[in-house]
RNA sequence: GGGCCGUUAGCUCAGCUGGUAGAGCAGGGGACUCUUAAUCCCAAGGUCGCAGGUUCGAUCCCUGCACGGCCUACCA
């Protein structure tokens, strides 16, 4: 009960749930006796009316109180808007603010209609281990935790990718995983330490299969969810509709004047663009840096950027034409990277020479260049079908479909500091 | 990590040049049989984020701290 008019004899109130709003017509013999408050939950029995205004009413014969409430509610007309007590008090901002409510439906559908279209092709959602002996499947810092009784410590993972693909090795040719990943960095309108991410992979797909799997994908999810792929997002209209814009990675540095092989060239080129490149240690973390310095923030409309250097790649299969390039590729609306893919590499030789060279990357400096899995190694070594894999920032498409500017407003509970009270 | 900004009643916000704080909504009491941000009357509601300092006197000026926001840096 979200509203109250009392007219002497006559009480008009107005009654909120999921399903939208109806007025309450009561006369004063149905409210005898009870102490009724704005946010009190109530039980309402009578029939339907139209008032001489013509609002369509409830004419209550009963009204039965459910729930008391005991701390007075924020202010329903200006809703809640103080930032911090929006999340940390997520379950006023859901109560008071009816579009908070709106876009966490709208997340849950569309996550189950992800789940539904994989569903229908044919993949298999599987759950792996959050808590690994090792991490790996992206560059990033892990959180660590211990078992107690086996003694151990564990990693919360940062990535689902090489349990996935020993799935893959397994035979279960088209697997997907929804679930939590773990990263222990900044936080920002776009990072959540913890955050959902889909990775799927394909047996018998290449990085083109997966580029039309995705674009399409995305373009049903919408229209299905928001009944449209045009949406507005950080002051841009955005049509997500498939096919999506391609662009090879090197053709984009190239034209930005940035695509060098020569790390002190391109080193002296961002330094003149004034980036600092200070904590860059290798050509493919300053290639890193240029492209989300220069390009990113360019790709507004879904575009799909491909080719990627091999040394910023260490899971996918080099190119036909060019053993520096990888069938890799990232895909971005709204300049911002909604998520990752390529053609995986299925040779356990190939795998253990990349982190080889991963590991020449960390000895260099890049602390967060792959570790090496030997296990995962042993796996491929087993034979492992071509495969095509890819993930999704789920949060990042929610923010897109709901115009939401930064992840916190997708996350219901999104990671604040503790307060000290 | 750095810079800037914010924190006043349960909520949304005022508060002048330093003189111990106001409103609306919510909550309490009252009037009203068609309201819908209902209206009207009455009363109540405060560790001005926390701790110091300057001052005769601090919500206001200064310092530190906490939490938050934006930018920046870091970051698949």
């Amino acid at each position: 009960m979200l509203a109250r008019r009392d007219m002497g004899k006559l009480t008009f109130l107005d009654l909120v749930d999921r399903s939208g709003r109806i007025q309450l017509f009561c006369e004063q013999s149905v409210l005898e006796g009870l102490d009724l408050d704005l946010g009190d939950i109530v039980g309402a029995i009578g029939r339907s009316m139209k008032t001489r205004r013509g609002e369509p009413s409830l004419r209550v014969g009963e009204l039965e109180p459910l729930a008391k409430i005991r701390l007075p509610l924020p202010d329903i007309y200006h809703g809640l808007t103080d930032v911090e007590t929006r999340f940390r008090k997520r379950y006023l901002d859901l109560l008071v603010n009816e579009e908070t409510r709106r876009d966490a439906l709208l997340r849950a559908r569309m996550v189950s209609s992800i789940r539904r279209r994989l569903d229908e092709q044919g993949f298999v959602e599987v759950e792996t281990p959050v808590l690994q002996p090792r991490y790996g499947g992206a560059f990033a810092r892990p959180f660590v935790t211990h078992h107690n009784e086996l003694d151990q410590d564990f990693y919360l993972r940062i990535a689902t990718e090489l349990y996935l693909k020993r799935l893959i090795v397994g035979g279960l040719e088209r697997v997907y995983e929804i679930g939590k990943d773990f990263r222990n960095e900044g936080v920002s309108y776009k990072h959540q330490p913890e955050f959902t991410m889909l990775e799927w992979y394909e047996a018998y797909a290449d990085y083109r299969d997966t580029m039309a799997r995705i674009e399409t994908l995305v373009e049903a999810v919408a229209l299905e969810v928001i009944g449209s792929t045009k949406v507005s997002f950080r002051g841009a209209d955005i049509d997500l509709a498939a096919p999506w814009r391609r662009l090879r990675l090197p053709d984009a540095l190239e034209a930005e004047g940035l695509w060098t092989r020569d790390e002190a060239e391109l080193r002296r080129r961002l330094e003149a663009r004034d980036v600092d490149v200070s904590h860059d240690q290798t050509w493919a973390q300053l290639i890193d840096h240029a492209l989300s310095a220069f390009i990113e923030p360019t790709l507004v409309q879904p575009t799909i950027l491909h080719d990627y250097p091999i040394e910023l790649s260490p899971f996918a299969r080099t190119t036909d034409e060019d053993p520096t390039l990888v069938e890799r590729f990232e895909y971005f609306i709204g300049g911002m990277e909604l998520g990752n893919a390529f053609s995986e590499i299925n040779d356990a030789v190939d795998q253990a020479e990349r982190f080889e060279m991963q590991q020449s990357a960390r000895d260099a400096g890049d602390v967060l260049a792959e570790e090496g899995d030997p296990d995962y190694v042993e796996a491929l070594s087993y034979g492992m079908p071509p495969t095509g894999g890819l993930g999704l920032g789920i949060d990042r498409l929610v923010m897109v479909l709901t115009g939401r500017e930064t992840i916190r407003d997708v996350v219901l509970f999104p990671a604040l500091r503790s307060s000290r009270e």
